[in-house]
DNA sequence: GGTGTTTTCGAAAACGTTTTCGATATATAT
DNA sequence: ATATATATCGAAAACGTTTTCGAAAACACC
């Protein structure tokens, strides 16, 4: 019931280790007859190489570190499907960790991916983290890392991210072409750099076109959660019966805006237009269908991947590596919420 | 910029690379002096051992494997969220592998896990497979292996399920209990136990309520998405006009249903009630919100976790080890699709 | 000072692989 | 025949840790 070792196949064939390794790695110095002896025997015993000696011996282990905030949301879930699809192409293995949003977590999670010395990390940081002392360690073991949608901007790693101040900019110019007057902007927390563009983005899409931006109209999310959608809702009817349109972080949020309203019976999209944020899949099929802005995630997860592979084999080969940042493009999905 | 290695504390300290192994690991026959020596050294050097390492010596990598069909999913990933919470309170990280409900890619996500030596491996079989030879092969080799909610029955390991066959009993009955008298049933695939036992629990509900059981009455998924949802809503409309009630296999294929009788104006839950499977997050933000069975999608990845580790610290101790089986129970939620 | 006990340490083997480098043996050329 | 090139192999070191076992040193006791 033991593993089958090179030990153990090169004793039954009275020959070395060495040369059994060699035959099964394809050297040229083992002669062809030994090297079939070899692959038959090693197919017959069921060998496989055992990955800890490997590992040791070559200093890598062909796996890498993912951490996001959680697992259990429709972007984050696309992502992974992305890198893990990637990943095994090139026979890489991906371990999950979530930071639950918070720093001293994905902090820890940091610590286990260093000490399980994985090839190469990616992250999306969690709402309360911004390039702190364990991203910047990271950065100073020199492990091949990429960093994806939240992301910390002045860290000099590879990052993958869409332009999230352009596409809030083009979500409120949307509402402001349906004839939206006064936009209310639900947004994230303060810290992650995506949220502060989203909201810079909605604030130049009024100015550009004249509308006055008042902060009154600005509500912050601290969880970004669909009850929070719900309450922001009820308060803005509350405080500005008046707003004709809403632009929410992102569709969890936005869909808790529609289910108040449709509590209250307030007219979607006659009395006020909604727009959300990443074209969650329940936006399509809740009442009614939800405007949102596609954010790519499957390919943003592929090109996480595809950066990080690029840094891994360039540390391989010991060449310097110059870290890269990679733009995807989004677009407005006009449904029913904002017609 | 090398690691820290114990060779190097040994050397600084001049004492031997066991001393120091054995100051790190508290043993008793180390003076209280040279283990403070070394904690010291180590903690200003910034040591950590070399998992490569530590994993060939002790042969454990405390690294487990997870299949399952697909991460985009709502129940699956609450799965996931359930096993990686546990795992790490246990210091056991996760590798999640996708199988896309196909046997093919499932064999060789078990084989590139078994290759990788984990500890352990929880997976949930795709639509496709059924206890073949690849899960066998993990029972031959003895490595610790739970199965959860998609099972094969046959093999004599750990599984963490739910009684679908009463879960499904009790939604169908639910909606004889609202007055249904012609409730149509759509299905999953053929093949996994789950979508059987929801089906035989179905058609268990109707003799027991005297209701004739009409195998015309059932609708057989292929790929159990929102599309064949609506297709199978419209199919159902036009041979049956008269179907007053529908059970489908998940909230996914209901939510399908839903949104195509809420196209075609089909009163819900006036005309037809529907109830779900697996209470996704979706049910409760659609219009109308979806009856469903709520399945306790975290406690099933906790749990098989749990039973997993069970299992490597018996193993561990070289003590006999016999599977168990949980089975967590299930509610019915009604909401106003069956109102 | 002898005997026995306890404390403290380190040599060495082992985990299983990869790779370098040198040693044969065989073939080719002069 | 000798010298040179080529094909084939294996010894050994290395990766960094853990653990067994024995040795040495320190202490106790009479």
């Amino acid at each position: 019931m033991k593993e089958t070792t090179l030990k153990q196949i090169a004793e039954t064939l009275g020959i070395s280790i060495t040369t059994v390794s060699k035959a099964l790695k394809n050297y040229p110095d083992v002669s062809a007859k030994t090297r079939n002896a070899v692959l038959e025997l090693a197919k017959n015993l069921q060998y496989t190489p055992n990955s800890f000696a490997v590992n040791l011996r070559t200093k890598e282990s062909r796996t890498i570190g993912l951490i996001i905030p959680e697992v259990v949301h429709h972007f984050f879930s696309n992502v992974i499907n992305g890198i893990i699809a990637e990943a095994e192409k090139q026979g890489y293995l991906v371990i999950i960790l979530q930071s639950n949003e918070s720093m001293e977590l994905e902090k820890k999670q940091v610590e286990l991916l260093l000490n399980k010395r994985v090839d190469g990390i990616i992250i999306s940081l969690s709402n309360e983290s911004n390039g702190d002392e364990h991203i910047k360690e990271i950065m100073r073991r020199e492990i091949p890392f990429v960093q994806f949608d939240k992301i910390a901007k002045l860290i000099p790693s590879s990052k993958v991210i869409i332009n999230d101040q352009k596409a809030a900019f083009e979500a409120t110019e949307h509402l402001i072409k349906k004839g939206c007057k006064k936009i209310a902007h639900i947004r994230g927390p303060v810290n992650p750099q995506n949220a502060i563009d989203r909201f810079l983005g909605y604030k130049k899409a009024l100015e550009q076109n004249q509308i006055p931006f008042d902060s009154k109209l600005v509500y912050t999310c601290q969880n970004v959660t669909f009850e929070e959608g719900k309450t922001f809702a009820k308060q803005i009817l509350a405080d500005h019966p008046d707003v004709d349109g809403i632009f929410a972080i992102t569709d969890l949020v936005a869909v808790g805006v529609l289910a108040h309203c449709n509590e209250v019976n307030v007219p979607i999209p006659q009395q006020i237009k909604i727009i959300g944020f990443s074209n969650w899949f329940m936006s399509q099929v809740i009442t009614p269908k939800l405007s949102t802005v596609d954010q790519p995630s499957y390919e943003m997860g592929a090109k996480s991947f595809e950066l990080l592979l690029e840094e891994m084999n360039a540390r391989k080969d010991g060449k310097p590596f110059t870290p890269r940042t990679v733009e995807l493009s989004t677009s407005i999905i006009e449904r029913e919420s904002s017609k």
